[in-house]
DNA sequence: GCCGATATCAAGAATTATTCCAGTTATCGC
DNA sequence: GCGATAACTGGAATAATTCTTGATATCGGC
């Protein structure tokens, strides 16, 4: 049961600036470790998997970080019940599936051409700016 | 700008086991504040609303009565980013559309026949126990 | 109605994720 | 290089929630 790892991306891949936000050495790290492995970790799991790299970030820069980047539209921040935050590069307007057993979480997309408010029953005059949604389980 | 409010619910009216609960004077009032005032309150929104009736009832007796409720399938215990958890006593499936103008959280429903596995990619095998989900925006 | 067993409750302490703060360090434009 | 600004660090503070411990209430059997 390994969990899908992606191709480590050196930080010179990674470009000094990003939707406005200047990408420190800091924030390319920890950037560079959500696209490496994307199993949606908290800030706490960052700052364990950059520990070696850069012994004197503090979890409270992770913290920022992440925020900063969040709040740039880099990465998304997803929350599950009351558990600690948890992040992800994926940008693609996207859900998560938690599988309780092993608890991998998988991104989920609609099928093609579904948008959410299409199915729904909405207010009148509703006007969308955002979604999410979770659906928790196992695989058989 | 009033928030839908359903009739009172006398004491007599709330049965006093309800699944396997045992409902005691606290969790019959904590459940009529529920069924009363359909704006998914928050724990402490509870306690507030409640010290009237019941002055010496702790905030820590609303989380315990709250949390047995949800775990006896009585209330659903709701979660939106980061804030504090509220709760609502309806049971259907449903989500959320949060109105970012007004702060009013509104139940939203599928439209007949349809269910949100239906419209996504899921991983193969999956089997869903649990569907959330909550759109943020505004009514024009 | 009384009694021990069990469930519930109250009040305050503890926990955990997150944010704030104050001082230091890095980067930017000139 | 220099002052201004942004970012970072480490520790303290915060807020929601849970835990703990000792009282109360309720239950079933007598
Ligand atoms: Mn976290
Ligand atoms: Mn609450
Ligand atoms: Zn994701
Ligand atoms: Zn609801």
């Amino acid at each position: 049961m390994v969990s899908k790892a992606f191709k480590p991306v050196p930080a010179s891949e990674i470009p000094d600036e990003i939707s406005g936000l200047r990408m420190t050495r800091q924030r390319q790290h920890i950037y560079r470790i959500l696209l490496q492995h994307r199993d949606h970790p908290t800030a706490n799991d960052v700052f364990m998997r950059i520990k070696d790299t850069l012994p004197n970030l503090s979890l409270a820069t992770v913290y920022t970080c992440l925020d900063a980047m969040v709040k740039h539209g880099i990465i998304r921040q997803v929350n599950f019940d009351r558990g600690p935050s948890r992040f992800c590069p994926n940008l693609a307007e996207h859900g998560h599936f938690h599988d309780v057993t092993t608890g991998i979480i998988h991104d989920v997309q609609f099928r093609p051409g579904i948008h959410l408010a299409d199915v729904l029953d909405l207010p009148p005059g509703a006007i969308i700016k955002n979604v999410e949604f979770t659906l928790r389980g196992q695989l058989s």
